[in-house]
RNA sequence: GCCCUCGUGGUGAAAUUGGUAGACACAAAGGACUUAAAAUCCUUGCCCUUUUGGGAGUGCCAGUUCGAGUCUGGCCGAGGGCACCA
């Protein structure tokens, strides 16, 4: 038996794949995108997932006729290289190139169906220089502005964070404990897309509900209205805004922020300032929100209420009410909003139900808690006997008609602050002139590069810090003025790039043509962790492009998105609590290993997403000259549905390399095989098995089941094996393995395409014709239950009507036994799949 | 606290969407071949029965149905998202 020298094959074909091309130029366009990778150093086995995945779609789309866009790149600006530059005393650039060009390769070593001709590095300032000329056009379009705010800062980082990169109170990469600074920043204005990034979500069909979901969550729309109350002996309002106009009567106190405008009285208050410094000792962890107790500050103040006359209202300072979103205000309605009632309790505000549920329709009961259901309106004047919706219609016709409020509608999204004061990043292409104003540079002097020569051991923001490079000359005055020294987040570079595919050596950022071609991506797939942040600033991007050229048919830029499951790892811990690596464990059994080296027992934790911190990382170039590429995709694609996380196993993938043997052996034998003619009748039925291999992969491919594609690989290959020794003639032998062989290659593309070749296969990038009517003449398992029971299983031909049925089913043992001497009241027929005998 | 998703053998999982539960694979035990090992192949997998066979069974409890892993209601458990958003 002849062992399939994997190395040898995959460096034939690979050479071959080097630059793969699969357009199909007359066939319709498909444009599969996988997220491309930071240049960290080496791929790791998340990548070769994702990779695998994509080169699955990919190949399978150009095979099926389709003109297939297949493109890499490199997310490679960001703090990384800032920190391994510093840490090395390398150039942040030379380090950045060093790891794409390893990772180009480790890329290739894996089959992958790249057109490497398109390659773009968001870090080259041939992709930078085009996303400033984007920026001048945003800001030109109103889409950029400069706000001076309160800022997420990563003491770790030295930098700021937006919102969505702040998790449970901390940064997302340093995990560092976020503090609170004043800053003037540049803004994305992603607010102004609040309502079309909410709407749009219904225009794909092809997103994962989970992720619309969070996107939902994350905008956060809530309808309601603006409503103005009068200061009581003051010539003052103040606005607040509600959900629920509709509870007005219901309404005991005012509470706002201690930020608001009506506190700057009480700056000089002692018990004001008391009062802020206990609010702002609840700090942001996680814990002490979910316990934070709600308090306040009466502050004396009243104002009227605007529906009951000469009824006055308290105006609270609470820690609970936000002082960015809505107007830092509010009223509170204690019965029906859970936080007003502990509030109210607490302060002994008084309780009014204005809202009864079916229950105790008018009854005033004492409530346990807020009531937020349904029902109708009472103790509310005019709106009484009003349902919800219909109070909320009349109180907010009311309230406008009044002038003393009007709808609203707010969001939770805030806008996106691009501004980061590191270096390794694209600089912000704007300058601060001597008279105060800032203006972005001239096109004509784009771009703005990197200086090369840059310290980044001392502290603060490098550009900076260095000697010249923000001095410059405003082109329109000759005066001087001073650079941006900030440079953007560096998820603006990946918010665009899977345009720049489309053209990627176009001297403009885009080419309309090319982007109209092939805008939208009609597959995406990468990590669920992406599910808001870079999901929702590239759909941001796609509209605002399309704000600033009318030209651009796409509003959305992802048509079908996948997201795919993490490669997990068991994780190992010596006695004295330090991680180990799985090379450094012998695994005993399934619960008892011991290190390798020191013979000592070793603690077996649950597997977890491999990363470097547990050590539970395997890695994916030491498994490739292990095992093959093919195997190593053979077996990350097996066995978990991919949008699932998978184990890694050893054995798994050793068990990838010996069926690909397998192929490998079958192939061979196969050829060396002489018999030309076989038993038609027996070589027909083998055809249409065949066939309906085929039709099953091809359905299972495209619907993203690949784990279950594997499992009829599988299936197949033992149909085929047994056929060797059936009477099949050779010929027909050849053509039934050349079909499965070719659905192979989107799987295994080395081993396939070999073997392909030594089967003398003509047309190999073709996928075969899927032959629908082999449903047609399929034999049926026919299930023959009595009283719902499954008694036999019988083969039938297809369309067999009932009367048939029950003839063939009554002969059987099985069946006849359970329904003799009994009167059968009822049959239940169902063609095709089963009949029912009910005694 | 609110929202979402998911619970199937020792393990990862299938199941044509209401119609044969456990395909396919990993691990285990037993066996075949071999002087032996590796490789390869076969068998088994809960309960009762020597076998033929029969029974239970998809987190738990109920319901709808001739028929439920799949539908409905309630409970339990795991994972994820949001964090006082008025």
């Amino acid at each position: 038996m002849e062992r399939v020298n994997f190395q040898a094959i995959e460096k034939k074909w690979q050479k071959k794949f080097e630059s793969s091309k699969l357009y199909n130029k007359k066939g319709e366009k498909f444009y599969c995108l996988e997220m491309f990778p930071y240049p960290s150093g080496k791929i790791h086995m998340g990548h070769v997932r994702n990779y695998t995945i994509g080169d699955v779609i990919a190949r399978f789309k150009y095979m099926k006729g389709f003109n297939v866009l297949h493109p890499m790149g490199w997310d490679s600006f960001g703090l990384p290289a800032e920190n391994a530059a510093r840490l090395n005393n390398l150039n942040p650039k030379k380090w950045t190139e060093q790891n794409i060009d390893i990772m180009k390769k480790q890329l290739q070593m894996l089959g992958l169906s790249i057109d490497w001709d398109l390659e773009v590095s968001t870090c080259d300032v041939e992709y930078y220089k085009h996303q400033q000329e984007m920026f001048i056009d945003f800001y030109n379009s109103g889409l950029v502005s400069r706000k001076e705010t309160y800022v997420n800062w990563d003491p770790i980082e030295k930098t700021v964070l937006a919102n969505e990169q702040v998790i449970n109170g901390r940064g997302w990469r340093s995990n560092a404990v976020v503090e609170r600074k004043k800053l003037s920043q540049w803004f994305l204005n992603i607010t102004k897309y609040s309502t079309e990034l909410l709407d749009d979500l219904e225009k794909l069909p092809g997103w994962p509900q989970k992720v619309k979901l969070m996107q939902k969550n994350w905008i956060g729309e809530s309808i309601g209205c603006e409503l103005e109350f009068k200061i009581k002996d003051e010539n003052k309002n103040i606005k607040i805004f509600t959900t629920r106009p509709d509870t007005i009567f219901g309404a005991s106190f005012i509470a706002v922020s201690v930020d608001h405008e009506i506190c700057k009285k009480f700056l000089n208050d002692k018990n004001f300032i008391k009062f802020k410094q206990k609010c702002s000792k609840i700090g942001t962890t996680e814990e002490a929100l979910a316990n934070a107790e709600k308090i306040g500050l009466n502050t004396n103040i009243f104002v009227e209420h605007p529906f009951i006359k000469n009824k006055t209202l308290p105006i609270y300072v609470a820690n609970f009410v936000l002082m960015d979103y809505g107007n830092g205000a509010i009223f509170g309605c204690p019965a029906h909003d859970q936080r007003d009632f502990d509030f109210a309790k607490k302060y002994n505000l008084p309780i009014i139900r204005v809202v009864s549920d079916d229950k105790n329709s008018t009854k005033n009961g004492e409530l346990k808690e807020a009531y937020t259901g349904n029902g109708k309106m009472i103790n509310s004047d005019f709106l009484n006997g009003l349902d919800i919706v219909k109070a909320k219609n009349t109180i907010i016709e009311k309230i406008v008609s009044q002038k003393i409020g009007k709808k609203q509608t707010l969001f939770r999204l805030k806008d996106w602050g691009v501004s980061r004061q590191r270096y390794w990043g694209c600089p912000i292409p704007m300058i601060y002139l001597e008279d105060g104003s800032i203006v972005p540079v001239d096109k004509s002097e784009l771009p703005i590069m990197l200086p090369e020569d840059v310290d980044l051991k001392s502290s603060g923001n490098p550009l900076n810090n260095h000697p010249s490079w923000k001095n410059t000359v405003h082109k329109k005055t000759g005066k001087p003025a001073i650079r941006e020294t900030d440079t953007l987040d560096t998820f603006v570079d990946s918010s665009w790039y899977f345009i720049r595919f489309c053209s990627p050596k176009s001297k403009t950022p885009y080419n309309i043509n090319d982007t109209n071609y092939w805008m939208p991506v009609d597959q995406y797939i990468g990590g669920i962790e992406h599910a808001i942040l870079h999901l929702l600033y590239s759909r941001f991007f796609m509209k605002a492009m399309k704000q600033c050229d009318k030209n651009i048919i796409s509003s959305e830029p992802f048509k079908n998105l996948f997201t795919q499951g993490m490669v997990c790892h068991e994780t190992y811990k010596d006695l004295d609590g330090n991680w180990l690596y799985p090379d450094e464990v012998e695994k005993i059994n399934e619960k008892k290993a011991i290190n390798k080296l020191k013979k000592t027992d070793v603690k077996v934790g649950p597997s977890e997403s491999m990363s470097k911190s547990k050590k539970n990382t395997i890695d994916p170039e030491t498994m490739i000259k292990q095992y093959g590429a093919d195997s190593v995709r053979w077996f990350i694609l097996s066995d978990s549905p991919p949008e699932k996380d998978i184990q890694w196993s050893d054995t798994g993938v050793y068990a990838a390399s010996k069926f690909l043997q397998k192929i490998w052996n079958l192939t061979n034998i196969i050829i060396s095989k002489k018999k030309l003619n076989g038993d038609i009748s027996k070589e027909k039925i083998f055809k249409n098995k065949i066939d309906l291999y085929c039709f099953k992969i091809d359905k299972t491919i495209e619907n993203f089941h690949l784990n279950v594609a594997v499992a009829q690989f599988y299936e197949a290959y033992r149909f085929l094996n047994e056929a060797i020794n059936n009477d099949i003639g050779n010929k027909i032998l050849v053509e039934g393995f050349t079909k499965i062989l070719k659905l192979m290659i989107p799987f295994t593309p080395h081993l396939a395409n070999e073997c392909l070749v030594k089967l003398e296969c003509k047309d190999v990038n073709i996928w075969p014709k899927i032959e629908t009517k082999v449903l047609e003449n399929l034999k049926i398992n026919f299930a023959v239950q009595v009283n719902g029971k499954t008694r036999d299983i019988i083969e039938m031909n297809k369309d067999m009507n009932e009367s048939e049925v029950v003839k063939i089913t009554k002969k059987s043992s099985k069946v006849s036994k359970y329904i003799l001497d009994k009167k059968i009241s009822k049959i239940i027929f169902i063609k095709n799949k089963i009949i029912n005998y009910i005694i």
